[in-house]
DNA sequence: TATGAATGAGTATTCATTCAT
DNA sequence: CATGAATGAATACTCATTCAT
């Protein structure tokens, strides 16, 4: 009888552990001891959950990319003006900043290691994404896709702004600024929704 | 092989032709040996004029920040308009969309290796970007510190999702793209001043 | 999966099969793992059964030598001239030579791993060797020492030459090349008598 | 102005150097450290001349086929009679029987190592030691193959023999043997040669 | 008894760095 | 100045062994 672990919860436990490590040092300068202390246990466990460091990372970003925008809608707010909507949006992503500056890291990092020739693993990030923008798409109940394209480089810029802000001391672009601008790019929206209204489906 | 008399002037040209290497691998993954070989110069020649890996990835990420926008105000037309001016500012964003796309990736990097820890380094950008957003805001003649940061986070998340769009085999978020999410923000922008106009200066 | 009750005879058992292990890739290049999986069983059993794996290695040479002639002279035919008891060890030899290929190998790999210190082990060995040549010596009436000598390193070179002859592709030096070997070196062996005669006992 | 050093003689001083380590211990027992250490030089620099353990040895065991038989017949004496052609041969053996010794488990080793679709590998081998043959052949002037091959068999054997003679304490199997042994072939070969001549070329 | 998850020292290999030429 | 050979600590990964179940 062997001892009894759920090997697959475990593997997943590791995965969300390890996403902290590989944001913070980055895949090419973390160690697989680092990440193994990080964790707690020995490089020999960490093996046996996963067959290389590639792995645990590539494994990681397809996890991070399933959590995604899920969460989002199982917890969204009824609304029924754009505004609303918006806020609603804007509001997850601030909530989130933290979450949002890894994943982005951690994309980055991912375009890096990744050569073009990795078909299977950038195809899967583009249906992530072409999803993604479908759901915030229909959420918003917005038909223009430059609009909602505008909307998703806004957020990405926002949190990359809001890791840049580690330089800033005090912390002058904390989650404040981070609504400051939301709510700038939302009356924005507004008044382009004014004065272009969407065709109605 | 030019013989360069200038010590410094070889050390800058080896600090550009570095720049590629580390932004297409990252700074934890590319090796010394693959910096010589990608500058077609030996390991003991590297090590002549940098003491250190470190060393060239942060006098690179000093290098560029110098270049930042000096180089644009010095060819930026002259404009009446704040639309000439943004057109003027977001076509030479798009013109140079590859090269910020590298330092974008750079500094994700940098921010990855440097510990908060290391003053010298974080406060020397932070006074690079304080002097680009105050160059930038009197460029287009901007008073509101939130607009200037509203255009600075837009391009930024451009030209994340410039990155991302790799990913996109026939390239559908090309250079069409950048073009017409510019517009759309300067759209906004100039709809915005309408309704809550600058304080005159 | 028998149950097995006899705790030795599984331990022989797997023993046994790990003959052909050992024999393929070596003492230093094959794993516990491989053993086990090769075995079909957990690396837990194996050192249920085992302490190391060294100890299995140390018991199945034992083990082999023990096997060696006592099976050729429980099947031995009567034999009354030189010749007839020559083909008859021969004839066994060449049967087996799929055997003796294996236990060559293993032996060379023991002393590999043996370092003159281990004494125990190296010193079981020769009382094997002693006995068996004494053994064969007496099953063929053969005196001289020197000759005994002589069939024993011929028999050796023929094994290893089988061994070699993995080498070439359509196996020009399989079953028949031994026979013909054999019957070469009988020929000179029973020349030799009627030249020189052993004395008699 | 590199550091001078003929990379290709250093090479190959190493792989001699190489040669005892690996008969030894083995090639799946022995570690890189152990070798470069043997060596007296670093891990790094071991990799700077060899790509993988793998290579060393496969180099090794070309370079040791390449010495095999040149060596003997630069200094092989002027012989007459097939017995003066058989002692040259064999003194050649005794005397280089430490050689050979390591030259056996090298290439015990070597059918371990390799899977037979490593092709290109064996069918090196396969012509060396076809040449090999043949030049004994010419060297004796012997037409019968099978004679030939009884000849190297019985090399095989005793150079396995003296292998084995660790065992011995007081090694009882020394050079002494190795010549009685060699006596004792030559005399059966040459009553061979009276009783069924060559056929003359 | 049997299993296989867990361990951490050890393995092959790499890499930043040094230095003789 | 420039080279690339040399170094050895560090890296990704493996493996004999242990132990909870």
């Amino acid at each position: 009888m062997p001892k009894i672990v759920d090997h697959d919860r475990y593997r997943k436990e590791l995965l969300q552990g390890s996403l902290d490590l590989f944001a913070e040092r980055g895949y090419g300068s973390i160690t697989m001891r680092q990440i193994a202390k990080g964790l707690g246990v020995s490089t020999g466990t960490l093996y046996h959950y996963f067959p290389s460091k590639e792995s645990i990372f590539m494994q990681l970003v397809q996890e991070l990319c399933e959590q995604d925008i899920s969460s989002f809608f199982a917890q969204a707010p009824e609304a029924h003006t754009l505004e609303e909507r918006l806020q609603a949006v804007m509001a997850f992503v601030v909530q989130n900043a933290q979450f949002y500056c890894q994943q982005l890291v951690l994309w980055v990092d991912f375009f890096q290691q990744t050569s073009p020739s990795d078909e299977g693993e950038i195809h899967f990030l583009r249906q992530v994404w072409d999803r993604t923008r479908g759901t915030l798409a229909d959420y918003l109940q917005l038909t223009d896709p430059a609009l909602v394209d505008f909307i998703v480089v806004f957020i990405d810029g926002l949190i990359l702004q809001h890791i840049y802000s580690r330089v800033y001391e005090q912390g002058s672009k904390d989650t404040a600024w981070l609504h400051q601008q939301s709510q700038l790019m939302i009356r924005m929206i507004l008044h382009h929704e004014q004065n272009f209204p969407q065709p109605q489906t």
